[in-house]
RNA sequence: GCCGAUGUAGCUCAGCCGGUAGAGCAACUGAUUCGUAAUCAGUAGGUCGGCAGUUCAAUCCUGCCCAUCGGCUCCA
């Protein structure tokens, strides 16, 4: 007589089964309450194969192709089929690794000729051939030794590595065969390849092995997969909008600014527009910032460098310094903005009373980037940052982090954008002694945990001189881009020699608050432009409101409603050009313009305008003084 | 910096096997004077990323360099 176990199902109901019985045939016993298309099963809340077999009493419940878990197993046994494709297809090709990443695989592979994207096709089609044969994936477990000597025996070496570096209590690990390729794999894995229906390989890159760059590089295959073709070409139409988003051809098509050759990589020309757009940003931080009693500081851009040497970043920041030679005096070219506050605070004595103080400059850094780094507005060499230092007392420093991180959540509310908050604590090569990291580490947790703000930590990954909160922004298409970080200095007010009088009438050291907002300008308004597209809220729009004439007879007419607007602080263009009105609008419409003013007869006669809105509605005819007061009405809440 | 790909008119892109280049849009000129996403016609526009090399001849083949794109590492 079989023994009988107890099986919980996902709608809490208990079956009685025979032990022994496969997790998914436990599931398929209760089909109304299934999922559609599950991969695999978790048993107990682990996630396992569908073969798994139930010894003891169990809660069992499936995992659906389509959910998070489930694409992720898709996504890796997709990986593994791939892997069988490359070593078929390519002769002396080693596999490393290849896990589900956020939105597919991708596997490494040593390939000293490397693959082209003809290559892939290749691939892609022999995956197609196994997922046709539908081959199922079997998991078999052995002795370490056992799969070291397997390896060793096919050459992967790199399999061997992550064996020999495995923790010394592991004693089995688990293989996992397809149509009689053998990879070593926790699992689980979908039962079979022909579950693998919708799955595109999407490009070659190179990768470090084990992200060292001291390591050898190896030849990485980028892919992705869905449960569903419709899922997957859905996936590649958001690629292809997102494309539409960049802010680099949004740039060009909206004349914002341009990369130039001829002036160098890295270093961003603003057009008239870009710079409109950059200076009501700036001017919104001004006024934000004076309202929480910042001071405005402008420092030098080259500095000496001995003062570099004094901050510490000589010794830690030279690769990204630019240096150069005034009067047979070495100075270094700003990479940040402490140096100058520092001077600052020192210019006189400092009591209780006077801190905190908050020294804020939009200061223009120059970093030397490696090349393979730039990237549009995002990286470059050459940025702005609305950076501030906040001198304070050390019992000041919990309410002064807290301060910072709620200005940071009203301008992320401002412009529309959710965000993760991340600690990042030392780094190997930093300055400073245990104590100062201890503390500084220790008050922004105190700060993170008293606003009650949930947080991810980065051992390792903070700045050479203090640990740092990061903020991550998600933007309209949910990709995350650092932008705001406070970071806690107990360094640099000891190496400048920084004091001020306490109440007890002794000299004290105080503590310093590296921090910004928007983080770098040009990275900000990149990612503002994919954020929305180009199309800019009203009040951060370069361009506000467009005269469009039907005909060269309202010219005069369109002149003066221009005229009006500009008075009235509305940032407007005229297109009194000889072409249609429809021509007029298509091209006001790319360009995004919130209002198009359209003047004819009608408006001309009757001294009004018909503005049409960017998303098409036309508000009627109106005068130019109820439009103006309906654009300043709309701004209000941003001056 | 590393791996791979790419670079032709302002933009998007053609250009076969080596015989010095073409389209659409934009620009300019003219006609047209028009009511909510493209009026018509004409004109002009190119060191084919740069420098070498091979060749009778190079946008095309080779090498080096520059820049860009996709990644890795790094980062605001």
């Amino acid at each position: 007589m079989v023994r009988q176990i107890k099986i919980t199902m996902p709608d809490e109901k208990e079956v009685l089964s025979p032990a022994g019985i496969k997790a998914g045939e436990a599931l398929a016993a209760r089909q109304d309450r299934v999922a559609s298309f599950p991969v695999a099963a978790k048993v107990n809340g682990a996630p396992v194969d569908l073969s798994h077999s139930l010894d003891g009493d169990a809660a069992v419940e499936p995992i659906d192709a389509a959910s998070a878990e489930g694409l992720s197993i898709l996504r890796h046994s997709i990986s593994h089929v791939m892997a069988q494709a490359v070593q078929e297809t390519f002769a002396g090709v080693q596999v490393a690794i290849g896990p589900a990443i956020e939105d597919g695989f991708y596997y490494d592979f040593e390939y000293a000729e490397g693959f082209t994207p003809q290559d892939l096709e290749r691939i892609e089609s022999r995956m197609r051939e196994i997922a046709a044969a539908d081959c199922l994936f079997e998991r078999r477990e052995v002795s370490r030794e056992e799969a070291v000597e397997l390896f060793r025996s096919k050459g992967e070496r790199y399999k061997v590595e992550l064996l020999n570096d495995l923790p010394a209590d592991v004693k089995t690990v688990s293989l996992y065969t397809q149509n009689g390729y053998i990879d070593l794999c926790r699992g689980p894995h979908c039962p079979s390849t022909g579950m693998l229906r919708a799955f595109k390989l999407l490009h070659v890159a190179g990768a470090y092995w084990r992200g060292d760059e001291r390591n050898r590089m190896l030849q990485r295959i980028y892919g992705t997969g869905f449960a569903t073709q419709e899922a997957l070409d859905e996936h590649l139409r958001l690629l292809e909008e997102a494309k539409k988003r960049d802010h680099r051809r949004l740039g060009r098509e909206l004349d914002l600014f341009q990369l130039n050759d001829e002036a160098g990589p890295g270093l961003v020309i603003f057009h008239p527009k870009g710079t409109l757009l950059r200076t009501i940003i700036e001017d919104w931080e001004r006024k934000e910032h004076l309202k929480r009693g910042y001071g405005m500081v402008i420092g030098p851009q080259i500095l000496k460098a001995d003062l570099w040497k004094r901050s510490g970043h000589f010794d830690h920041y030279l690769e990204n310094m630019y240096f150069t030679e005034v009067d047979e005096q070495s100075y270094g070219i700003k990479p940040m903005n402490c140096l100058a506050h520092m001077l600052i605070y020192k210019a006189k004595i400092r009591s209780y009373r006077d801190l905190p103080l908050r020294y804020f400059e939009l200061g223009t850094v120059h970093r030397h980037e490696k090349a393979g780094v730039l990237h549009g507005l995002m990286r470059v060499r050459q940025f702005t940052q609305d950076d501030a230092h906040i001198l304070c007392t050390p019992s000041q420093l919990n309410g002064e982090i807290r301060a910072i991180a709620d200005f940071v959540g009203y301008a992320m509310g401002i412009f529309g954008f959710e965000y993760e908050v991340e600690l990042s604590t030392r780094p190997e090569n930093s300055i400073g002694s245990d104590q100062d990291w201890e503390l500084a580490t220790t008050a922004l947790e105190g700060a993170l945990r008293d606003s009650g703000m949930t947080y991810e930590t980065n051992e390792g990954d903070g700045a050479f001189y203090g640990p740092k909160i990061d903020f991550k922004l998600k933007d309209a298409l949910k990709r995350k881009w650092q932008c705001a970080t406070i970071q806690c200095d107990f360094t640099l007010p000891e190496r400048f020699d920084l004091h001020y009088i306490g109440e007890d009438g002794g000299r004290h050291r105080p503590v310093m608050l590296h921090r910004v907002i928007l983080g770098a300008i040009e990275r900000f308004m990149g990612v503002l432009i994919e954020h929305y597209a180009g199309a800019f809220p009203l009040w951060l729009s370069p361009v506000q409101a467009v005269v469009l004439t039907v005909t060269d007879s309202h010219i005069p007419y369109g002149r003066e409603v221009r005229g009006r607007l500009l008075d009235a602080g509305i940032r407007a263009e005229g297109d009194f050009r000889n072409e249609k009105l429809g021509y007029k609008i298509r091209e006001a419409q790319l360009q995004k313009t919130p209002f198009m003013l359209v003047i004819g007869d009608r408006e001309a006669a009757s001294g009004q305008v018909s503005p049409r809105q960017r998303d098409g509605k036309n508000l009627g005819s109106i005068g130019v003084e109820a439009f103006i007061d309906l654009v300043h009405e709309q701004c209000k809440q941003f001056k």
